[in-house]
DNA sequence: CTTGACTCTGCCGTCGGCGTGAAGCTCTAG
DNA sequence: CTAGAGCTTCACGCCGACGGCAGAGTCAAG
């Protein structure tokens, strides 16, 4: 498919899409006319980079770590395995250092809120852990 | 106190405070000198800052929250309730969608490395949500 | 008084993931 | 054949939370 199509069919611009592969994360044939041809797995692996920029990877990293996932079809011996690995520890600890401040300005904000409005309309709060005072809520590893 | 205390206190650069007062967000005496003089409070004040900057809210954002925070002693009957309630709501819905994505991301670097390291030494994952294939984890709200 | 640590006000630099034209070639439906 | 949608390669713009530096004033100790 060409590059129009698969923006529509990921949600990302065709701008994006080129981009992406400027940064080696996607490597589309050519036609003779110069036009850029893409596979169906392209459409995963897009997903995947979108996913992955989303939670704050550079590019960089996401081009450390794309390569394992073109479908794990079992095995991956050799090259995902160097350094690699470490990174992508490295990246999962990251997220989860993330997830963890988000939850906490999370909590601040429904502690303002709570103060703020108190019988009012709070978006899904988890009827329990609305916990009264002190943000300092489970942080998760 | 002056700058270099709170910012040893706080964890921010000086440099990082002016900008918050330029924002907004803070508002120091000034001593004869010029010098910027802060109150105990104002501790806790950063810390909320940079929390909620932390989770990907611009000082406009932080602008309109925060004076909701200084010390949520009971009662905020009538400057807090306006639209800036709308607002925070929105704030929360952003800083949720962002947590569902880092859970994605997530678990999609987990799908990769379970299947790069079987029996790797995996970062706390804990023991059960392992859950082998489909990436696609639960969404919370 | 001197020294050294601290602070002040500008003001330019940065970084990354694109947005947004500009100028020109390609493809396809009618 | 022709129009119009789609594609190509540059290449500058942007935004936001600071970093860093210059040049100059302030403060406390010895």
């Amino acid at each position: 498919m060409r590059i129009g199509e698969l923006a529509r069919r990921t949600g990302a611009t065709p701008r994006a899409l080129r981009y992406y592969e400027e940064q080696g994360l996607l490597t589309p044939e050519r036609r003779p006319s110069g036009y850029r041809e893409y596979g169906e797995r392209d459409v995963d692996t897009v997903h995947g980079i979108r996913t992955l920029l989303a939670a704050g990877l550079n590019s960089a990293a996401v081009a450390g770590i794309l390569p394992g996932l073109p479908r794990p079809g079992r095995r991956r011996p050799g090259p995902t395995c160097p350094e690699l690995l470490a990174g992508l520890g490295r990246e999962r600890e990251r997220i989860t250092r993330q997830m963890n401040e988000l939850a906490a300005a999370r909590a601040l904000l429904d502690d303002i809120m709570g103060a703020a409005a108190p019988s009012e309309v709070i978006r899904a709060p988890r009827p329990e852990s609305v916990g009264r005072r002190s943000v300092g809520g489970p942080s998760v590893r």
